[in-house]
DNA sequence: TCGTATGATTTTTC
DNA sequence: GAAAAATCATACGA
């Protein structure tokens, strides 16, 4: 017996010995022969599955013929689900192993990364956020608002894109899927296909799409590091400060010289006044004394001109604070809340001024210190009218705040550039160096 | 276009 | 770890 006898003979457990098979077409036998009912229908099954096994050896011709016979066969409805079964049996088995597999985890990283950009997720909230970030590296609140709009419209952009083409993925895989299932219902027909196997295409297709889409994903992960970098590259987009920040910062650098080195709090204060960050905050001061260390000359007319404004802002307020002690009570005039900062510039400032190290302008001070702001303006007058009338070389300031190794110390500062908030003897609560 | 100013980063120092 | 010093990269004005 042949190796397809034998695979016969196994399936149906039918013996095909003495059974006629003539020109490879082999029509079942008459039913309801001398042959009972059991016999008969062994028969039929190996009858088919012979002409099964042999179809392949036949020509195109001869096949057709077979299948139809096949197709009209009494036994094929019961044959068909045997094999059904068989086949959801094996499938099943199968599929044990492949399915089930954990989440890819660069997937989920990539997810998670365009969920935190804001490309995919709820469209609003995701930009912006990014954009918030974005405005906090590089430092600037209104300076950088164009910069901002642009990063999100580009963001948009690429949010855009990328859902059209998810889009289009998704409606191909759909179509794909839908394409591959009415084929698989139309061979069905003719041979058997479990729901299972169908399902399983479809995973096997859903599979292959994700990979396309985690593609998609991950060029748009790279479109948005791109223009993360370019947009928050601070380095490239450098901005200056704006001019009020500037000059609050300028403000507490001059008027702290013996000692411009501002405290956590303070520079928290000048932060968000300036709308800086703090750590924008420690780069400027560092920017500054350095090169105020090594080119003082430079910036003598600068200490100047902060000096004549913290003077004058020291003197409005003292006049104000004389007055309001005269008015009032003898105790602490307009001691405004402890820890705020006021602008030099801003007014009558001074009645609650502090210095940004917490040390506040107690009224107890104030008549001792009314006299010397009064003579500090004075002299600052009589000075900034020199420079203004371009007379150079005015003595006003001088870097009494460096020591003989370039370092900053408790040095007596010139009483034109002493802040306002302080004595010359003041001890800061900043003194970190 | 070029020199200077300036904010940020990196390296060194204490 | 903070500040100093050096350096980079960009903005800006002449």
């Amino acid at each position: 017996m042949d190796e397809q006898a034998r695979i016969m003979q196994a399936l149906g457990g039918v013996n095909l010995a003495g059974h006629s098979v003539q020109g490879g077409m082999t029509l079942p036998p008459p039913h309801g022969h001398e042959a009972t009912d059991g016999d008969t229908r062994k028969q039929d099954i190996g009858d088919i599955l012979h002409q099964i096994m042999t179809i392949t050896d036949q020509s195109l011709d001869e096949a057709q013929a077979k299948k139809h016979g096949l197709n009209c066969h009494r036994m094929k409805p019961a044959l068909f689900s045997v094999l059904c079964e068989i086949k959801e049996k094996t499938g099943l088995s199968i599929r044990g192993a492949q399915e089930e597999d954990p989440p890819d985890p660069q997937l989920m990283r990539l997810d998670n990364m365009l969920l935190a950009e804001g490309v995919s997720g709820p469209e609003k909230g995701g930009g912006s956020a990014a954009a918030a970030a974005a405005a906090a590296a590089s430092g600037g609140a209104a300076d950088n608002s164009i910069e901002h709009s642009d990063y999100r419209a580009k963001l948009t952009q690429i949010r855009q894109i990328y859902h059209t083409e998810l889009e289009k993925y998704e409606q191909a895989c759909n179509e794909f899927t839908t394409h591959v299932m009415n084929l698989l219902r139309e061979q069905s027909r003719t041979r058997p296909i479990s729901p299972k196997e169908i399902e399983r295409m479809v995973g096997i297709i859903h599979r292959k799409f994700s990979s396309i889409q985690m593609q998609l994903k991950q060029s748009t992960c790279e479109a948005v590091m791109i223009l993360r970098s370019r947009f928050l590259d601070a380095r490239r987009k450098r901005r200056n400060f704006s001019k009020q920040a500037t000059e609050i910062l300028n403000e507490y650098f001059y008027s702290h010289l013996s000692n411009p080195y501002p405290s956590e709090e303070a520079k928290e204060e000048l932060a968000k006044k300036c709308s800086i960050t703090v750590s924008q905050v420690s780069n400027w001061f560092g920017n500054k004394r350095i090169r105020y260390k090594k080119n003082i000359g430079k910036f003598q007319e600068e200490a100047n001109l902060y000096a004549a404004k913290t003077a004058v802002t020291a003197a409005h307020a003292a006049a104000a604070a004389v007055q309001n002690s005269q008015t009032n009570s003898p105790t602490t005039p307009n001691s405004g809340p402890s820890g705020s900062f006021n602008l030099p510039n801003s007014g009558d400032m001074f009645m609650s001024m502090q210095s940004l190290n917490g040390d506040s302008y107690q009224g107890a001070q104030v008549g001792a210190n009314v006299q010397s702001q009064v003579d500090t303006l004075r002299h600052v007058i009589s000075q900034t009218a020199g420079y203004n009338d371009g007379l150079g070389g005015n003595t006003l300031y001088s870097p009494h705040g460096l020591n003989a190794n370039g370092g900053w110390q408790d040095a007596t500062t010139p009483s034109s550039v002493i802040s306002p908030t302080e004595g010359p003897g003041s001890v800061h609560s900043d003194t970190s160096n």
